[in-house]
DNA sequence: CGCACATATAACCGCATGGTTATACGTGCA
DNA sequence: TGCACGTATAACCATGCGGTTATATGTGCG
């Protein structure tokens, strides 16, 4: 039990990939929106088709996308496909880059009445 | 002073548009290296091409995305151009999303000697 | 001025990927 | 068994974007 929280220690290239890659998946609005419509619970495809306005056969592969990366999980339940957020720290991330940009956003209106 | 935090309160479209926006920045390993690189303070641009192992014109590419979206700052001086971090933040976000990676994978590992 | 150096930009290429349409797969039900 | 429904997949197109090469811009210096 060596390691205790020092300096991040300067990643690998192989590491930075899969920070990138990770970061790749919520560099989509259409799924932001998928995760966003989760938020709250399961949802089964038809109701994520109808929450976010895209073509089934988008919703799909953006739900397969997400769901073999972890973030989300299936269950499937006689014809339907039930999915929820199995990772709830995307939502930790979301949080804090809205922080930020709301943060500044409201310095840049502020040079209007400065 | 009303805005407690309460819910997230779903985001536009257009908001979420933006938070996509932010995380493709750092959906890119080389941007990843770059930033990694300034951790510990500012390198001019000489010096992140030796660092990142990248062409000179790439490198500034790069840097022109991440300045002009605020996570870093320029100062010139003389000849040279100095970039530095403006945006601590994402250094919270790289160590969220690396925490986790980390135990996911250690959890996989987990399964051959189970 | 003219040259060397540091940085930025332009033009281009190739690939990855998001979206669409059409279709396949699978399951419940008559 | 056959149909309807829900979901996944395949094929395709268009766009975005990362990388490269070449060149422009700018700055210090002799």
């Amino acid at each position: 039990m060596a390691r205790k929280k020092l300096r991040p220690a300067a990643l690998s290239p192989e590491a930075l990939e899969l920070v990138a890659a990770r970061f790749k998946l919520l560099a989509e609005p259409m799924r932001l929106r998928l995760l966003q419509a989760l938020h709250d619970g399961e949802l089964n495809v038809t109701q994520l088709v109808e929450a976010s306005g895209a073509t089934q056969a988008n919703v799909s592969k953006h739900l397969g996308l997400l769901s073999n990366a972890g973030i989300l999980s299936r269950r499937k339940d006689g014809l339907h496909v039930f999915y929820t957020i199995a990772d709830r720290m995307v939502f930790d991330l979301c949080s804090l880059v809205c922080t930020r940009l709301q943060a500044d956003l409201e310095r840049k209106a502020g040079h209007f009445h400065s």
